[in-house]
DNA sequence: TTGACAATGATACTCGGTCTCAACTAGCCT
DNA sequence: AGGCTAGTTGAGACCGAGTATCATTGTCAA
């Protein structure tokens, strides 16, 4: 019944003429509700055991236009996966919790500094960075505190 | 002829107790003279044509070596390929011109301040970054002024 | 409604990387 | 120098993420 939701997301799919099939809703729904980074295996596997007819092929394209629509972004983790995660496409880097795996957006404005650094003492003209933080959020790293007393 | 280098080559490698082989001498030679960051395959082709009896493994293995015994760095450039960059163990980040493949060092003082950020606007607790900068180098960004007058 | 053509799904394939294992050898001990 | 032994090599099988192929299906504009 999440019908504005899922309004937006139907939008969002048929935005830049691709079709609208049930195969993309039932992907950007799951990627959009795990609220964290996500490979296509994984959600393959989630999807597939309630939808046996949804194919592999089907999910990594799905993922792909996602991307591609500013729906999702992907994220090079180590280990040569590739992972998704639902959020828009202006920003560029994330902070990632390494206990609860949530995806928080970083402040833009917070990477000026160290970009003009690089320009100025380098004379190393900027093009694109990539820059994941891995750690603990706000909320894990309260919970930790208190069971380590 | 280079008999210092060579010299601290293998004193390198044979640091931690590993075995001095010609195949670990040849590769971690062919990663340092190639001043830039080369995936395992490039270096395996380039190594292959010349020293037919090298194995493809042994490269993979030689490489995961030097990264363990901080000799070399490995990064995870995007498409799922993993490129190797001899260079210190201790600085983490990278200034990759896309130019001239070139790998330069970034200063971790200048990250400093991001890192401080993070942790007082998001109170985030910061374990691990991934940052690589892509862009032109110096040499690089002047030829091109040059060239476009 | 219908037809053009995008999308799906099954599967074959590519390719980076790892595993296995018999043959080899670096380094140590005598 | 000669031998031992455990680490290393190389060939090839294997694995797993992702892509390509292609017949079939389904969307949506006309
Ligand atoms: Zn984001
Ligand atoms: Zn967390
Ligand atoms: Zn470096
Ligand atoms: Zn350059």
């Amino acid at each position: 019944m999440p019908s504005r939701s899922e309004r937006s997301l139907a939008d969002r799919i048929s935005a830049g003429g691709r079709r609208l099939t049930p195969q993309r809703v039932l992907v950007a729904r799951a990627l959009a509700d795990a609220r964290r980074a996500l490979s296509a295996q994984e959600l393959y596997d989630r999807l597939h055991t309630t939808q046996p007819r949804l194919g592999r092929a089907t999910v990594f394209r799905a993922l792909e236009a996602q991307v591609q629509d500013g729906m999702a972004r992907r994220l090079e983790r180590s280990g040569h996966v590739s992972v998704y995660v639902a959020c828009d496409p202006e920003h560029h880097h994330h902070l990632v919790c390494e206990r609860c795996e949530r995806v928080e957006d970083l402040d833009e404005k917070l990477l000026q500094p160290l970009l003009r650094s690089v320009d100025s003492r380098y004379g190393f003209h900027v093009n694109h960075t990539a820059l994941d933080i891995y750690g603990l959020c706000a909320s894990c790293r309260r919970a930790s505190r208190k069971a380590a007393g």
